[in-house]
RNA sequence: CGGGGUGUAGCGCAGCCCGGUAGCGCACUCGCUUUGGGAGCGAGUGGUCGCCAGUUCGAAUCUGGCCACCCCGACCA
């Protein structure tokens, strides 16, 4: 491709609104652009990036057996009544002339199982894996980050059928070797951590997270076992599981504390630190109202406290708290409640002289020891994991540091979450009709294009890696009204497409520090200046990621060199 | 959904407080010069000032409503 002929809008500067970098970068080097909050056009070379990493994903799905497909955006309505999800309330919805309530796809678990139950009746039939790269819809309640959270991005989705949980686990490790492949050879460094399922339900989860600043997760990794979770699932080690009965008088005094609502004021107004404080959190979890029970410095870890409970929890509303406390929000406190469980975290199994609330407002509760003063029905890990916290997996003695990463991709064990309501079985040999066993796993395409610029950039602009660079190697003539210069450029150009190398001729008639600058700012993983060394018969070429290390190469062997140059920054990602 | 902020030329911004001919840089067009890190000089093109209403002789500017977008939080297959 020449330069001259290609749409590739860069820019000097950039619209205030991008922050994150990937976000900054991608508009400035001409590769998207914004059509609405968290939509986004590819323009050419962005759009050569997407289909690079979409035919590594196509590949490696391939390698292990998947089969890939294609279903509709447009989803009846109907579909995910039967499964229950009609209620998500990230979904777009879109009526037909009828009326009739169409979703735009966010997922494809039902519409592939519908296919599934419609189509596979016999044992023999499976195991099975279907995929496809998609574009999915889903009405976030914030977009952000440009590529990093959009409501309309690509997702590769594939999902595997299996007869028995041996037979998923197998689809499982199957997926999970497929990703890190996939993810070593679009060159990024991953981490699989343990991952919460969250409402898509399900035994198994592991997320595959790009390390970055900007990651919207917090990722907990031991430094003793290299033990790696989402901070929604890593657990703490160590931990007590029983409180010990207390003997003795329950010595705890009622003090006024008015207008306290919060850690931070009733520690002032009681002159204490947050470490000696009870947080009691009242949480509705199905139809069950909670206490949950955690240090004043400690944050409530929803997703643990939904795991102990059986079902997902999130914060009561204010007119629930008054009728289970008899006290405004702020005043909740575990002695003398009656009626609903009380889910102490297990941090504070042995807490003895702590401040709770009093269960009436502008009243606090001081001297309040576990065990005597009240009894919790649940003693659970249920706070978040922080940096320096030991680790949960048991005989390690590690502790936890803590990272921020984007979740590129996650892989759910689904069990009969599906195959049970929507009826999707087979029958066995035995003819037993027997529920089939699923595995779902999500890729985002779009999203690992932005990881990889938030993992591989430096102040001029991305450096990508070669298997993923809109192009392989930038040729840079610097004065293209000079013969000799463009005689050498036109003649490498012409050798190296010959020779399948992916080649980009900036043959511009720009100012040389324009094509610089936009070779550093695309991160061409190679770059070949035909400049004044031409007239001594070299060339200049250089790698973006090792950008100060330029080196002289002879014409006469600039192809040969160049080509085993690309081939060796390929094989480094293999 | 709560809090904060922004909408003026393709991009970045000023003007608004204190109403009176819409401005700067980059980009773009033409000419000449220039060619190893976003060139110089000269001449130009381009704007319903987010939308609707109101106040006023007169609104980018004041008032009200709406919309869009960004950030923080909540939320998050």
């Amino acid at each position: 491709m020449r330069a001259s002929q290609l749409f590739s809008p860069t820019l000097r500067e950039v619209p205030a609104d991008a922050e994150i970098i990937s976000h900054r970068l991608l508009f400035r080097a001409g590769l998207v652009r914004k059509v609405a909050a968290g939509v986004y056009s590819y323009l050419p070379l962005g759009w050569r990036i997407h289909q690079k990493l979409a035919q590594i994903v196509r590949e490696e799905m391939n390698a292990i057996g998947a089969q890939e497909m294609f279903m509709p955006v447009l989803v009846p309505r109907e579909l995910l009544e039967e499964s229950g999800r009609i209620g998500v309330d990230i979904l777009f919805h879109q009526k037909d002339r009828n009326e009739r309530d169409f979703i735009l796809g966010f997922t494809h678990e039902e519409v592939v199982t519908d296919i599934v139950r419609n189509c596979v009746q016999s044992w023999k039939q499976l195991p099975m894996s279907l995929y496809q790269i998609q574009t999915k819809f889903r009405d976030e309640p914030r977009p952000r980050g440009g590529l990093i959270r959009g409501r309309e991005f690509t997702m590769k989705d594939s999902y595997s059928f299996d007869l028995d949980e041996a037979g998923v686990t197998k689809s499982f490790e199957a997926h999970r070797s497929a990703y890190e492949a996939i993810f070593k050879r679009a060159g990024l460094d991953y981490l699989v951590v343990d991952a919460d399922s969250g409402a898509i339900g399900g035994s198994q989860s592991n997320e595959f997270m790009i390390l970055a600043e900007s990651g919207e997760d917090t990722v907990l990794v031991c430094d003793t076992c290299g033990y790696a979770a989402n901070a929604e699932r890593a657990e703490i080690g160590g931990l007590l599981t029983t409180v010990a009965v207390g003997t003795g008088d329950a010595a705890s005094t009622v003090v006024s504390t008015p207008g306290a609502h919060t850690v931070a004021e009733v520690c002032d107004f009681l002159g204490v630190p947050a470490d000696k404080l009870i947080k009691t959190i009242i949480v509705q979890s199905g139809d069950q109202v909670v206490a949950a029970l955690v240090r004043g410095d400690r944050e409530l870890n929803l997703p643990k406290l939904g795991r102990v409970l059986g079902s997902p929890a999130e914060l009561a509303d204010a007119a629930t708290v008054q009728r289970v406390t008899n006290a405004l929000v702020g005043f909740a406190g575990p002695v003398g409640l009656s009626g609903i469980r009380i889910v102490l975290d297990a941090e504070l199994a042995d807490a003895a002289d702590m401040v709770v609330g009093a269960n009436e407002n502008d009243a606090h509760r001081t001297g309040v020891t576990v065990g005597l003063d009240f009894m919790p029905t649940d003693v659970a890990d249920i706070r978040t994991a922080l940096a320096g916290d030991p680790c949960g997996k048991s005989g390690c003695s590690g502790r936890y540091s803590t990272a921020h990463g984007i979740e590129v991709g996650h892989i759910f064990n689904l069990g009969t979450r599906y195959s049970k309501v929507m009826g999707a079985s087979v029958q066995m040999d035995t003819g037993e009709q027997r529920d089939i066993v699923m595995g779902c796993y999500g890729l985002g395409i779009s999203r690992t294009v932005a990881a990889a610029v938030e993992a591989h950039h430096d102040d001029d602009g991305i450096i990508w890696p070669v298997s993923i660079a809109p192009y392989e190697v930038v040729l840079i003539v610097v004065n293209p009204k000079d013969d000799a210069q463009r005689g050498a450029a036109e003649q490498l150009y012409q050798e190296l497409t010959n020779k399948g190398v992916d080649v980009l001729y900036d043959d511009r008639d720009e100012r040389s520090g324009v094509k610089f600058k936009d070779a550093d700012l695309l991160g061409y993983p190679v770059r070949v200046v035909a400049g004044r060394g031409v007239a001594e018969g070299m060339l200049e070429v250089v790698l973006r990621r090792d950008k100060a290390n330029p080196s002289a190469v002879p014409i006469s062997s600039a192809t040969a060199d160049i080509a085993s140059l690309v081939a060796e920054e390929k094989g480094r990602l293999s």
